[in-house]
DNA sequence: AACCACAACAACCGCAGTCAG
DNA sequence: ACTGACTGCGGTTGTTGTGGT
């Protein structure tokens, strides 16, 4: 035995909704609120021939009053590259950092844009030279990193690191110290062999302003950004989501390789 | 102008979780 | 504890717009 359907499709309209069929439900859910009744009955009391669900979705992703219209900022953009490294497609909660943003909204935005502007940064072959203090690419991949690209296509946790310069950020602060929540602890020295560096979703973290990847052969890899690291606001206001709980979770000085 | 390819966005579908009866 | 109604979510598809040839 199937599902019951939610509503009867041969009685219902689909499709794009017009203004008027907008108008009659912004009108109804303003006077009525949501919560006066469910969605399903909410087509007929309302005076719309559409499907329940169909009434939920045009108000949540378009008629809501809060909602945010109009392109992506690039800070926005930067939260979603962020989040989508260590939650993966879970677009409701990514969503819910994004004030006006919607699941729908984020989810598009990313398979449309950010999945390929990440194809073109995040070149998972790449190696860091650490006498030029460059990333380059390298047509070495050992078949262990070419499975692991596949089975994430996110290489580093912040996809627009590169351009937004943050690489000069950690290279020129190796030797220094940092004070963060009463602690002390020296900054890591980038592994040179980067490609080995892992952000698959469950070995990814993000803390502090910090994000960092974690794999066998890198204890740990600086990436970004940390309070108290000499960074400027243009960096700091890409809006690298702060994550006090996992930061907690480490004991420090960590080591690295 | 017509056609095609691609991008962007809107909407739908079905599954899973929640909760009341 | 079980069941079904309902909701929320994420994947996918459909439609429209736009630029190139």
């Amino acid at each position: 035995m199937g599902r019951t359907p939610c509503c009867d499709k041969t009685k219902v309209k689909r499709g794009q909704w017009s203004p008027e069929e907008d108008e009659i439900l912004k009108n109804y859910l303003l006077k009525h609120g949501t919560t006066a009744g469910n969605w399903i009955t909410l087509p007929h009391r309302a005076g719309l021939k559409r499907c329940g669900k169909s009434c939920r979705l045009r108000w949540l992703n378009y008629l809501r009053p809060d909602i945010k219209l109009g392109n992506f900022t690039q800070e926005e953009d930067n939260i979603i590259c962020s989040l989508y490294t260590q939650l993966g497609s879970r677009w409701s909660v990514i969503a819910s950092k994004l004030p006006g943003r919607t699941d729908n909204d984020v989810k598009n935005h990313w398979n449309t844009k950010l999945k390929k502007l990440l194809a073109t940064n995040a070149n998972p072959t790449r190696n860091f030279d650490d006498s030029k203090q460059v990333f380059h690419s390298s047509s070495m991949v050992p078949k262990e990193e070419e499975e692991q690209a596949a089975y994430s296509p996110i290489q580093f946790p912040f996809p627009n690191w590169e351009s937004a310069g943050v690489s000069s950020h950690i290279l020129n602060n190796n030797k220094s110290m940092v004070q963060h929540d009463q602690k002390q602890f020296p900054l890591p020295r980038l592994s040179q062999d980067y490609s080995k560096i892992s952000t698959s979703r469950e070995e990814s973290m993000s803390f502090g302003s910090s994000s960092v990847a974690m794999h066998e052969n890198v204890d740990l890899a600086w990436f970004n950004t940390f309070e108290g690291f000499p960074i400027d606001d243009e960096i700091m206001g890409a809006g690298l989501w702060t994550h006090q709980s996992v930061l907690e979770d480490i004991d420090f000085p960590v080591t690295f390789s």
